[in-house]
DNA sequence: TAAAATATGTGAAAAAATTCACAAGCGATG
DNA sequence: CATCGCTTGTGAATTTTTTCACATATTTTA
């Protein structure tokens, strides 16, 4: 069996594509991991180890071809083909995603937004007309939508990460406070701002 | 020498706090490691060994006193004492952010919140005075702020963080997707909305 | 009050992630 | 075309994090 690759290792994959781009742009055709590493402090053997998963990416000698590497790593992270999302919860945080451009630059496409204030409903918010919550489970099968972003108030987010689930959602990024508790089948991902925040204010004394 | 704390006891200490606050709620006054880490799937052992690093905070036999567990994550986390933060670009995200509730609740109170756009400048946002990029430094000294939120542009970022590191800003929170280069003494947290996406879809196959 | 049931705290073991270190491949140079 | 300098790819070593397992302490039960 083909080893698993670590979760760090594809956040840092990102970080290499990112970096990648801005080379492209400064017209850099080539970088070796030592300098690839130096743009984001980190050791070359941890950016040579991270492509190494993939397969021989580089050329001994020479490293590697910034336009070559940049695009196997787009392969390799599925940014070519576009998967669909919908946001929960239009209030200020989601609505303020649906505008968020760095989505689509990686292949996503907001195909729905959901709240169940009925003065948002019907009307546009960041261009995308918001829908109702209990159309939820039949426009995400429509629409082939296979992640959910969920801006919901914590007490909310259970009950439709539950219907989210009956529904056939493959991932949920979850920005409410609190551990959703849903079959192995659905991969949920936390995004905490407020825990973000303290995290790091404990480290500065 | 101390064992240094890992950051991701730290992380896990946010969670048991914001469980025990729900267990308090619930009226329950005791609990079992077994019964913690269940609320969040982990195993107990490590429940007790991230407590452990604070010092015999249970009892043998008995478990935690719910209450008394609670106090002492908030004062290992300082959630008692008062941050000041500032957010500086009120962009849709910034001004998210500007309204999210729950800093206040882990004890971070926004005192200035910037943009350099002239129709924002003056304006109230989301109850705050928005403030103009030129006034930072003055605003963030007087105002003894220690932790920015930068909720700027990438092509923006980079030179506003060395501003706020040669004004003593001990503490950036970053929303944008580039890496910022700062001395050793900024601590830097990265929130990559994009990335936190793409690296859920890139398991989900 | 003695025995049984619970549950902590912590070294030791295991697992996971990072870093080292070097053989092997490539390109440039003379 | 042989040599030299550079750089990859990767096992091995190291470091970090998690899990195990158990001695020790407390509560409950009979």
């Amino acid at each position: 069996m083909k080893k698993s690759i670590p979760k760090k290792t594809v956040q840092r994959l990102l970080l290499y594509y990112r970096s990648l781009n801005f080379l492209l742009q400064q017209g850099i055709k080539n970088i070796s991991s030592k300098s690839l590493a130096g743009l984001m402090e980190i050791r070359d053997s941890q950016v040579r180890k991270d492509l190494s998963y993939f397969g021989h990416l580089g050329k001994r000698g020479a490293g590697y071809d910034v336009l070559e590497l940049r695009d196997k790593i787009a392969r390799i992270l599925g940014i070519e083909q576009v998967k669909n999302v919908c946001i929960i919860g239009m209030g200020s945080l989601g609505s303020a995603l649906a505008a968020y451009k760095g989505f689509a630059a990686l292949g996503f496409k907001v195909r729905a937004v959901f709240d169940n204030a009925s003065h948002k409903v019907g009307r546009k918010i960041r261009g995308y007309e918001c829908r109702p919550m209990e159309a939820m489970e039949k426009i995400i099968r429509q629409e082939d939508i296979e992640i959910a972003v969920l801006t919901v108030p914590a007490d909310a987010a259970q009950e439709i990460a539950v219907r989210l689930e009956k529904c056939g959602i493959k991932a949920i990024l979850n920005f409410a406070p609190v551990k959703l508790s849903l079959s192995r089948r659905v991969k949920v991902s936390n995004v905490d701002l407020a825990m973000e925040i303290k995290t790091l204010s404990f480290f500065i004394k």
